[in-house]
DNA sequence: AAGACACCTTTCCATATGGCTAGGTATCTT
DNA sequence: AAGATACCTAGCCATATGGAAAGGTGTCTT
């Protein structure tokens, strides 16, 4: 499994996100994937190789045509990660709420 | 609200990682985020720097102490783009099944 | 067999990133 | 008033990143 690093490098750019946003939609040919993309080829698979090494993508060749297509587990990740942030957070939201609603000289609203 | 390339750019570290973690316990002061790091202070404090533009964290001071604490917002965005690349993802597998469900020849069990 | 096609490698360039030191500026403490 | 504290700025350096051009290699088409 890649490392958070490489991961959530592979989306801190408009191109790599289009390029999960493609394939999010089904497997795709090198070519259509940098088709949208007005770049040169090889800065294009600069892109390819960073979703590889965050472990976004993966590919194999047929003849002279690679298709590429998303691994779910690295989407897990990534999404693992901000969940578990996310629900810290909640928790102490939650416990600074119950706080509030036990301060003396104050009573269930606080605009009276 | 910031743009997803800074967001991301955000987690791509884990420093700044940290400091999120951190910082979904509850406020503290720069001090204090600092303190784990095997860091110069300027380099921590540039860290500081891309969080906030980020969007991640936001701060005001208080004589000489900065108080820094999560935007909630920011985390919102980031995981709302992941799920819905998730969501495009599992309807693509989905309509998936249900095509290879209806091939000729093919039962409901396909192992024997 | 010739040529077009799809991709890959190498090499270069400008800028961004992530670290450091040195030296501020306010603000508290004594 | 002197000193410690907490943070900030400015400037330096090495490496990473994101782009381009030039020139492959293997594979299909005609």
């Amino acid at each position: 499994m890649a490392n958070l690093d490489s991961i959530f490098h592979g989306l801190a750019d408009p191109t790599r996100r289009a390029v999960i946003a493609r394939l999010a939609a089904g497997p795709a040919p090198v070519s259509e994937l940098a088709a949208p993309h007005d770049m040169a080829l090889p800065s294009f698979l600069k892109h390819l190789k960073v979703l590889e090494a965050g472990g976004w993508i993966e590919s194999d060749k047929a003849g002279r045509i690679r298709t590429c297509r998303l691994k779910a587990e690295t989407a897990k990740a990534a999404e693992g990660w901000l969940g578990q942030q996310r629900s810290l957070w909640e928790a102490r939201l939650d416990r600074l709420d119950a706080f509030l609603a036990n301060l003396p000289g104050e009573g269930e609203n606080n605009d009276a």
